[in-house]
RNA sequence: GUGAGCGUAGCUCAGCUGGUAGAGCGCCAGACUGUGGCUCUGGACGUCGCGGGUUCGAAUCCCGUCGCUCACCCCA
């Protein structure tokens, strides 16, 4: 009865767009997010956690209210105190709200920081977009000098060679400022005007509510008409001219290879003067590694003092992704010990043997009873976990006081006492690797 | 939000124009009662996503529904 009515349960299962990472999968996760805090280290950035839920209007008033991210892919819902709250889409804005939430300004200088989190959109999942997704990033606050946006794009050079990630695109372009921006929108719209005929129905759409947006186009047809459409680095106005100049050619002196792509216009409000993504081939339609830029205006915006920022987002689904396609980075794998045990009298040693190994750092399994005419199931059960040694201790074993030792790879054993063990295995551990 | 493709064993998939399911891998056991990876032999495992319809008969055809995937949109 109870079996029957069983059977009919529905299993929960993930939500869309949200997925779980098993092992080993997460060893490369955990691979990819050591390597990027030794570099954001090196480079004398350091963490800061913010949180996931936050106030809405702090979206709202960063990302841009009638930006597609806050109209129709956010996750927004009322506390029980009539507060609407959001599942954070970026972690950019929460950053500076923490900036000027904890008055960091007034230690004067800049300050680097990085994070890592799950962010939300509700977006329809493909290759590379999901739901609940992963970012690491990247912001330094206080400072408007274009050295700063050479120093993180050098960074991020780094760690994609880090990653084994060679055949990754920078892509650079400066969206002006707030100053020369409107001036450009203005003169492109006029142009858009001339040629709209000629452009597919989505860019006669755009053209009208968000014209820097006809240059994300990708229909065919359309790409000779875009592409004689005023730059917007023709409009420039002599600062951002200059600075853009200047991170341009810090790229060059540090030989980073970038193309300037005028079409590249970040979906985000905030951002003024130097915007870049890097994209990878090895991605399908999401190619977009990361993605970053200035945003000088967004403190303000946020309540806070004029304070220049600028910052990268690095999508680590992809970024797994792409490195798995690479195949340049490997997990650590495997077990170091398998402790084959069997016979009543074994016991005992061969859980004390276990702890030894294990408060020496060492990955120890160690399993239930054998009996003795099974040793070569409990090797199999060792070879399985890819151990690298196998510690055979049966009643001979603990009689005789040393220990089998069988070297997974080589089929090698060796007997070993007890008490010289956890060196033995240290010393070829470290060799080994 | 829109479109397309796909849902068959734990996994990857086969199953032609309808005759009530198969392979490989994995798993378990044995060959080999103290030595893994190889080989051989045997074994367990299926509401054919779900609901309805057509039919003597549906994994197969039709409708609906749910799910997944990819693409559009947009972005990381």
């Amino acid at each position: 009865m109870a079996e029957e009515a069983r059977k009919k349960i529905e299993p929960v299962r993930s939500v869309k767009g949200t997925r779980d990472l098993l092992p080993p999968a997460t060893g490369l996760w955990q691979r990819v997010e050591e390597e990027s805090r030794r570099v954001f280290e090196a480079y004398n950035f350091r963490e800061i956690r913010t949180p996931v839920l936050e106030e809405t209007a702090l979206f709202r008033r960063s990302v841009g209210a009638d930006t597609d991210i806050v109209t129709k892919e956010m996750y927004t819902f009322e506390d029980r105190d009539h507060e609407s709250l959001t599942l954070r889409p970026e972690a950019t804005a929460s950053v500076v709200r923490a900036y000027i939430e904890h008055g960091l300004f007034n230690d004067g200088g800049i300050h680097k920081l990085y994070y890592m989190g799950p962010m939300f959109r509700r977006e329809r999942p493909q290759k590379g977009r999901f739901r609940q997704f992963y970012q690491i990033g990247a912001e330094v606050l206080g400072s408007d000098h274009p050295s700063v946006d050479v120093e993180l794009l050098e960074m991020l050079a780094l760690l994609v060679e880090r990653l084994g990630l060679g055949n990754s695109t920078l892509l650079v372009n400066s969206v002006g400022c707030a100053r020369c921006r409107p001036e450009y929108v203005k003169v492109l719209k006029r142009a858009l005007e001339g040629v709209k005929s000629k452009l597919c129905a989505d860019c006669q759409r755009r053209a009208v509510t968000n014209p820097l947006r006809v240059f994300d186009c990708k229909v065919e047809a359309d790409q000779a008409t875009i592409a004689g459409l005023p730059r917007i680095l023709d409009y420039l106005d002599p600062e951002c001219r200059q600075h853009f100049e200047f991170v341009t050619a810090g790229l060059r002196d540090r030989s980073i290879a970038y193309t300037i792509e005028p079409r590249l216009v970040r979906g985000l409000d905030y951002y003024t003067r130097t915007t870049f993504e890097m994209t990878s081939g090895a991605l399908g339609a999401q190619n977009a590694l990361m993605g970053g830029g200035r945003y000088d205006g967004l403190a303000e915006m946020l309540g806070g003092p004029p304070t220049p920022g600028f910052g990268v987002a690095i999508g680590e689904d992809r970024l797994v992704l792409a490195v798995e396609e690479a195949g340049a980075l490997r997990a650590a794998v495997g077990l170091d010990a398998y402790i084959a045990w069997m016979g009543d009298g074994a016991y005992g040693p061969a859980t004390k043997l276990a702890r030894d190994l294990r408060r020496e750092g060492l990955s120890v399994e160690i399993r239930r009873p054998t009996d003795a005419a099974k040793l070569k199931k409990s090797l199999g059960v060792a070879s399985k976990l890819s151990a690298r040694y196998s510690i055979i201790i049966g009643e001979d074993e603990v009689a005789k006081g040393r220990y089998q030792v069988k070297d997974m790879t080589s089929g090698q054993q060796e007997e070993v006492e007890p008490a010289r063990l956890v060196a033995y295995l240290k010393v070829r551990m470290g060799t080994g690797g």
